[in-house]
Parts: C-alpha cells; sequence; structure tokens
DNA sequence: CACAGGTCTCTTTTT
DNA sequence: GAGACCTGTG
C-alpha cells in the first residue's frame, strides 16, 4: 500500500510524469493541491531529486501555507527545504539578494495603492497635467498594465507614437519609475518586472537559479499574466525543463490584473513536447451543483473542452430566491442559515455568502449583526490601508528606509506638530536640488534656507526618528512600535469625530500591535525590513482560520480555492453579476465573468442558494436589474423554484413600485425627499431615458417604498475585521483570551505609575496633560480594554481620552 | 497653520 | 452614501 493508491488514474499520471514540461487541467474540486504534492514526494521518493531542488509557486500566501502543510504531513523530515511560494515573495526573496545589480538598495519598500496614488498625483502636479484631464487612475492602470507586459518606460514611449493621451502617460510612466527609484521602493507589478529584468540583464545571477531549481511546478497557471509567464519560462529554461504548471482556464479570473488566459490555453506551442493531462473527477460537488456548473461555463467559446462529473450522487435541487429589494435578501439568506443551523443541519462555519463586490457585504452584515449571527468578512477594506495603521506603518517606513519620502511625509505633522504644507513643500525643494531624501534633508535646513521656529520644529521631527532608529536597532520592531505610540502620544493626539470611532480605531492599533508582536515571535531574526514586506504582501484570505464557526461573507474571487457544504451566491443581478463594466465590453468580458459564475458555483459541496434582489442601491443611486443571465443558463430542472425569465425589470408588468404588504417599509423607513415636496423631479414617463440603463436617481426611490439605506441602522464599521457579534451573548474564550493580553500589552506602554490607572482618577478632579494643559475630570467610565475619561480642559475644551495612553498627572 | 463645511466622484474583482 | 478633496475663514 503506498500513498499514490488514493489517486485515480488520471492523477497518478500527472504525479508520474515527472520529466519535461507537463500541463496538468485540473477542473474544480478535482483534487490538484493532493497531485502536486503527492508529486513532490514522488519527486523525493522515487525520482531521488533533493528537496532543495524544488520550486513550487502559488498567487496566495493561503495557498502556499497550505500546500507547504500538506507537504509536511506526506513527506515530513526534509520536505522543509522544498521552496514554496507566492510569485510576488519569490521576487522580493531574489531581489533582497541581487537587487543592487540594478540599482537599488535592498531595503526597499514595496509601496501598496494608495502609496501609488499619492506618487502619481506628485508626478502629475510636477508635469503640470490637470488631475482632470487625466486621472491619477487611468495613468496607474495603464502603467500597471505595461508592468504586466513587460512594457518598460522606454518601449511604451515607442509605442505611443502621435497618442497625444498616450504620450502623456508615458512621460508620467518615466516620471513615476523615477520617483519610485529615488525612494527605494517598488510597486507590486515591479517586483516581477524587476525581477524579470534582473535575470535577463545578468544571466549570471539567472544560473545561480537554474542550478538551484531543476523542478518547477506553478499553480493556478490560468492565472498567470505576461510577466509571470516570463519569468517562470526563465526559470525553467534548463536542459530538461522540468516545468509542471497546473491550472483550469475555466476558472481564470483575473484578466483586469493582467492575466492572460492564453498562457494556458497556448501552452502546447510554448512546449510542443508538454505533456497534457485533463483532471475531470471531482471530489467535491454532487452533480446537481456540476450540471448547473457545466451548463454556464459551456457558453464560454475561448476555452478547453471538458465536463466535471462526480461519484457524490444528485444531491439537492438549486434554490433560487428572488427578492424585492437587496436588505430583504440579506435577511432572507440570515433567516436561511439561522434556521438551517436552528435545526442542526449545519453549523454557521459550514456557510459562505459570496457576491461579486464587496460593497454588498454591508447589508448582510447589518442584518447578521441585528440577528446575532456569528460572521466573518474577508477582504474590502485591507487591514493595512485604514489611516491610523498607515501612519503607523509610515513611521516605520521612515525609520526602516529614510530613503521613503512618502512616508517621511505623511507623518511629518501627525500628529500635529504646526509643520504645514509650505514647511513640507519648501523642505522637499531643498531635497531635489540637494539630491537627497527629503528625510536626509532635515539635518541641513541651513541649506535649505529654512530658520527660526519651523527648524526647529523640524529639527526635533529629524531627533525623534533617529531616536526611534536605536530603539529598533536595540530592541526590535515590536518596541520600536510601542515606543512610536508612546513618545508620539498618538492615540489620544487622534482626531476623532466620535466614541466609536475612537473605539474601533483604538482596537485597530492593538490589532497591529499584537499583530508585530506575534511577527516578532514567530520570527528567529525578527527584522523592520521583513516584518514591512510581510505586511506589505499579505491579504486578508490569508489569515482565515476555517476552523471557526462563523458563516463567512467573501468575494468570488477571494473564494477561489475554498469549499463550503453550503454557498449562498447573492446579488446575482445583471449589471452587478455580470458587471455593468463587463457588459459594456463585450464578449471577452462576459466570458470572465462567467468563469467567474463558475467559480462561485463550484464552491458549493451540498446546497447552492442563487439570490437576486430587484432594486438595490449602488453608488448612492438605486438600480433596478434583471435576474442575471448566468442564473438563466442554468436548465430549469436544477432549481427546486426555477427563475421566471424576463428581459429586464421593465419587462416585468407583474411587478409593481409599491410593495402590495406596505408595512413597516413606509412607516418609520419612509422619508420623503430630502429637497422638497415637489414630485415633479419624478418622471416616469417611458421615453425617458432613466430607464435604459436600469439606474435611477437616488432621489428618486423614495417613491417606490423600498427603505433607503441610509435609514437602516448603521452603528458598526463593515470594513473591521474584527467580529463584532455573537451568536449567544456570552464571549467565547478565544474572543476573551488575546482581548485581555492585547490589553496588558497595551498597559505595558506607559512609563510612570502615576498616569495609567484611571481608576485612581474620578470626576471633579484636576488634572494636567502634557498638551492641553489644565483641565477637570468630568466622567470616567470604566471599560474593559481601559478606562475612559472625559476632561474639560481649561483651554482645549472637552476632550475624551484613554487613561492608560493619557499622560494625565493628578493635580 | 488648522479646521469646518461644501463639492465631487465613484475600478467590480487583488498580489 | 461615503470618502477624498478643495476652499474660505479664523
Amino acid at each position: 500500500m503506498s500513498i499514490y493508491d488514493k489517486l485515480n488514474q488520471q492523477q497518478k499520471e500527472a504525479v508520474f510524469q515527472t520529466r519535461g514540461p507537463v500541463l496538468i487541467l485540473a477542473g474544480a474540486g478535482s483534487g490538484k493541491t493532493s497531485v502536486l504534492t503527492h508529486r513532490a514526494a514522488y519527486l523525493l521518493d522515487e525520482v531521488g531529486v533533493r528537496p532543495y531542488n524544488i520550486l513550487a509557486i502559488t498567487f496566495t500566501n493561503k495557498a502556499a501555507s497550505e500546500m507547504r502543510e500538506r507537504i509536511d504531513n506526506l513527506i515530513g523530515f526534509g520536505s522543509q527545504d522544498i521552496f514554496v511560494s507566492t510569485f510576488h515573495s519569490m521576487c522580493v526573496r531574489i531581489l533582497r539578494r541581487h537587487v543592487d545589480y540594478i540599482g537599488f538598495d535592498n531595503n526597499f519598500t514595496i509601496y501598496d495603492t494608495d502609496d501609488q496614488k499619492q506618487v502619481m498625483r506628485d508626478v502629475l502636479k510636477k508635469l503640470d497635467i490637470d488631475p482632470k484631464k487625466l486621472k491619477e487612475r487611468t495613468v496607474l492602470n495603464a502603467i500597471s498594465s505595461a508592468k504586466n507586459e513587460l512594457v518598460t518606460p522606454e518601449k511604451f514611449a515607442i509605442g505611443s507614437g502621435g497618442d497625444y493621451t498616450r504620450s502623456l502617460i508615458s512621460k508620467c510612466y518615466f516620471e513615476y519609475q523615477a520617483a519610485l527609484h529615488k525612494n527605494n521602493a517598488f510597486d507590486f507589478d515591479d517586483l516581477i518586472m524587476k525581477t524579470v529584468e534582473l535575470f535577463t540583464e545578468h544571466p549570471e545571477v539567472l544560473e545561480k537559479y537554474h542550478e538551484r531549481w531543476t523542478y518547477i511546478m506553478v499553480d493556478e497557471y490560468q492565472d498567470t499574466n505576461t510577466a509571470q509567464f516570463e519569468l517562470v519560462r526563465l526559470l525553467a529554461d534548463t536542459k530538461d525543463k522540468n516545468l509542471c504548471v497546473v491550472g483550469d482556464d475555466d476558472q481564470s479570473i483575473y484578466r483586469f490584473r493582467g492575466a492572460n488566459i492564453r498562457n494556458i490555453l497556448d501552452f502546447e506551442m510554448h512546449y510542443p513536447d508538454a505533456k497534457v493531462i485533463k483532471l475531470e473527477q471531482n471530489y467535491r460537488s454532487v452533480q446537481t451543483i456540476l450540471d448547473a456548473a457545466n451548463a454556464v461555463i459551456r457558453n464560454n467559446a475561448a476555452r478547453k473542452n471538458k465536463s466535471l462529473w462526480s461519484k457524490n450522487g444528485e444531491g439537492e435541487k438549486i434554490r433560487f430566491l428572488q427578492l424585492d429589494t437587496a436588505s430583504e435578501e440579506a435577511e432572507t439568506i440570515a433567516d436561511s442559515i439561522a434556521r438551517n443551523v436552528r435545526k442542526g443541519l449545519c453549523k454557521f462555519g459550514d456557510n459562505a455568502i459570496l457576491y461579486r463586490t464587496n460593497g454588498q457585504s454591508r447589508l448582510l452584515e447589518e442584518r447578521f449583526v441585528k440577528e446575532n449571527i456569528p460572521y466573518r468578512i474577508v477582504g474590502g477594506i485591507n487591514f493595512y490601508s485604514r489611516r491610523e495603521i498607515k501612519d503607523l506603518l509610515a513611521y516605520l517606513k521612515t525609520v526602516d528606509n529614510g530613503k521613503d519620502d512618502l512616508a517621511a511625509k505623511r507623518i511629518i505633522n501627525i500628529p500635529k506638530r504646526g509643520i504645514g504644507a509650505t514647511s513640507v513643500a519648501k523642505v522637499q525643494t531643498a531635497a531635489d536640488n540637494l539630491g537627497i531624501s527629503f528625510f536626509d534633508t532635515l539635518s541641513c535646513l541651513d541649506k535649505a534656507d529654512i530658520k527660526g521656529a519651523t527648524a526647529e520644529k523640524l529639527r526635533s521631527f529629524e531627533t525623534m526618528i533617529l531616536r526611534l532608529r536605536a530603539v529598533n536597532a536595540a530592541e526590535g520592531p515590536a518596541k520600536l512600535l510601542r515606543e512610536i505610540l508612546d513618545i508620539t502620544d498618538y492615540i489620544n493626539q487622534m482626531d476623532v469625530d466620535s466614541e466609536e470611532e475612537a473605539d474601533e480605531r483604538i482596537g485597530n492599533i492593538e490589532e497591529f500591535l499584537s499583530k508585530v508582536t506575534t511577527y516578532c515571535e514567530e520570527h528567529e531574526t525578527p527584522t523592520l525590513t521583513g516584518l514591512l514586506e510581510e505586511i506589505a504582501l499579505v491579504a486578508d484570505i490569508d489569515s482565515l482560520d476555517e476552523s471557526e464557526d462563523r458563516v463567512l461573507l467573501m468575494t468570488i474571487h477571494s473564494a477561489k480555492g475554498l469549499e463550503f457544504d453550503n454557498v449562498y451566491l447573492a446579488g446575482m443581478e445583471e449589471g452587478l453579476f455580470p458587471s455593468y463594466m463587463s457588459v459594456t465590453e463585450g464578449e471577452e468580458g462576459i466570458e470572465e465573468e462567467r468563469r467567474l459564475a463558475y467559480v462561485g458555483i463550484t464552491r458549493a459541496r451540498k446546497n447552492l442558494t442563487i439570490s437576486s434582489a430587484r432594486a438595490r442601491m449602488i453608488n448612492g443611486e438605486t438600480q433596478f436589474n434583471a435576474i442575471s443571465r448566468f442564473v438563466h443558463e442554468i436548465p430549469n430542472n436544477l432549481f427546486d423554484n426555477p427563475p421566471v425569465r424576463r428581459k429586464s425589470y421593465d419587462d416585468d408588468s407583474s411587478y409593481r413600485f409599491r410593495r402590495d404588504s406596505g408595512e413597516d417599509t413606509f412607516g418609520g423607513g419612509y422619508r420623503r425627499n430630502r429637497d422638497s415636496d415637489d414630485y415633479s423631479g419624478f418622471r416616469r414617463d417611458s421615453d425617458s431615458d432613466d430607464y435604459s440603463g436600469f439606474k435611477r436617481d437616488s432621489d428618486r426611490d423614495d417613491y417606490t417604498g423600498f427603505k433607503r439605506t441610509a435609514d437602516v441602522e448603521a452603528p458598526y464599521n463593515p470594513y473591521s475585521s474584527k467580529p463584532r457579534a455573537f451568536y449567544s451573548s456570552k464571549k467565547t474564550p478565544e474572543e476573551e483570551k488575546p482581548f485581555i493580553s492585547k490589553a496588558s500589552a497595551l498597559g505595558s506602554l506607559t512609563k510612570g505609575s502615576e498616569m495609567a490607572s484611571g481608576s485612581k482618577l474620578k470626576a471633579g478632579d484636576r488634572v494636567r496633560h502634557i498638551k492641553f494643559g489644565e483641565g477637570t475630570v468630568l466622567s470616567v467610565v470604566k471599560e474593559p480594554r481601559d478606562d475612559k475619561v472625559t476632561v474639560q480642559f481649561d483651554t482645549a475644551g472637552q476632550r475624551v481620552m484613554y487613561a492608560s495612553f493619557a499622560k494625565l498627572q493628578k493635580l
């Protein structure tokens, strides 16, 4: 009995085919990770390859760590030397080693989307381009596409020809790259392109990797873009070409980020002696779900023909729900899950709600909170792009990489130090003239012709950073972060509009602190550079703990590679899914959306529920959308209640604006037009173009009887990754534990004993604050996290602060 | 220089 | 509807 006995015929074939190029077309749920891990085992055990010589590339950290784990379980000793990594991490590793060949320092920073935007804004300003004429986004998109296609600024310029806009973008591209270089930074796309550049211009470096990685496997090959394709091609460009790629052309859903489906469709063209193996047996889903998936994807022209089948039985029919509004959709889904759990049919964690856009999570979340259903939202606003976290990161980056002007400029006046835009601009000009970084300019302000009070403020900022560098060198990133929070008094200096906001942000800071602490504990030699790199490259999905018993909410993109017993595909409406953008784009766009639908459907093991709403508010306007074409592509006999075919909302004569059952929607929820009582703004004449695009004005939806989104209470930040709702009123032990340790971690931040513990303060006490001066305590509210003190300052007004952070001295 | 209030604009999806 | 951005005022 060997470990390979459990594999089916095709899987075995894929595992045993170790020489030369191999293309494994692995349908959804066909056990491709199993094939890859067994293949690694086979290479080690039977072919005698050393683990050090094997490279496995994935797209997400989650996929990488999953593969790592499964390889470790299967192989055990020695497996840790197999290099399992994402494209981006691998490139960072390579660049950190050899980036000096192409003129960067090896402690380079990785810029995220916000950073890119900031750089581009500066570029547009510098080139005196009207941002209304040419948007940052447009330019950045063009540059990103260029990089994904390995088009350098030089090549881009040549390709511009007489096209005015394009030559303008070309100028921006040059300037943008220059700015990144100056800041010693790469953007995401650079990581791949610059690695290719390194290998192309310095074959001796590539040669080292040829010697090392003699067997290469690439997962999710259908999502590779041209740059990644070229990178793989270079790495595998050895005598033997032992390259094994695994993918499913039907699951190619990253065209928007340059993925080129031709890479997988044309694999045999690039490698004529490639062996092709199809895995079509599905081990995940019941046949009904596979039939639905097959029926949908069959409508795509550009694909390799294959058809999934399983031995898991027919299973339940697919449910279809059409609701009047998106809130009712959310309500129905939440109720359905709650009912099934109550009946003991499933756990919360067996359910996932998948949608096309992150924005759809809001209503669902509100409903889940209302019904006390435990849930977790994956994705949306990245944790690290919250304002307070970005501020703290900018501190860390400034300490780490003094060339990162972006970071230094972000924090030079956070918290407020009385350094305004004028002073910043002055320093920047001087820096440009001197050819040094923004931060380095602070040490020679006399050359910059900055004197007096401003110079003093700037110098003290510089001194602070230098001091922080010493802290980092001596005690590492975790201590550094605490020191930053401490000496800037960041938490009390945040300007917030409400207590809720303060709570939210303090919670985020706590979470950040605990993440940094964890990083330091988990790494033998934790470094600031390493920490920042890890932060730059993680996705929300990477840290998903599937053992939690919570309903999962995420986009279909995020759900790729995952599976659940019960899947709810929400918001299946024309204009939303397929998206309006892709509809206007034509057939290629639709085919990509259809693949996405295929990915969504095939996430389900047992039960699939598809829903759509007749009306939904998007970007402040109510849209009336027809049922998604993809729903209609599923044969009626697979549904328990097939959807009614209808071309668009207006064709449905049975539908009326006012709901028959009136009740509470017209009660508390109903509001008249904000601006006037005049109904004339509401035209329902059929020649009005309002209807052609399925769109209407937000002001008009009042008349439809639908709830306005604003009328629904929204006490929670939908983007917070922190859990906010629990099914029982008691917190689970898992929730309590880190909570306490975080709080104590924060407690240790404060220096001296006289300030902390708010319990010592009471209403009426006179106190002194380091910045706000003297004041009187109005109230002290005990909170689990920390005591919240409200102080009426004599000169600085009323402030709410957290006792252990506020340097409040009792008088 | 800081802040309040008004205007404008919406990448669908993410490493 | 919400956040980013701009502008005028103290």
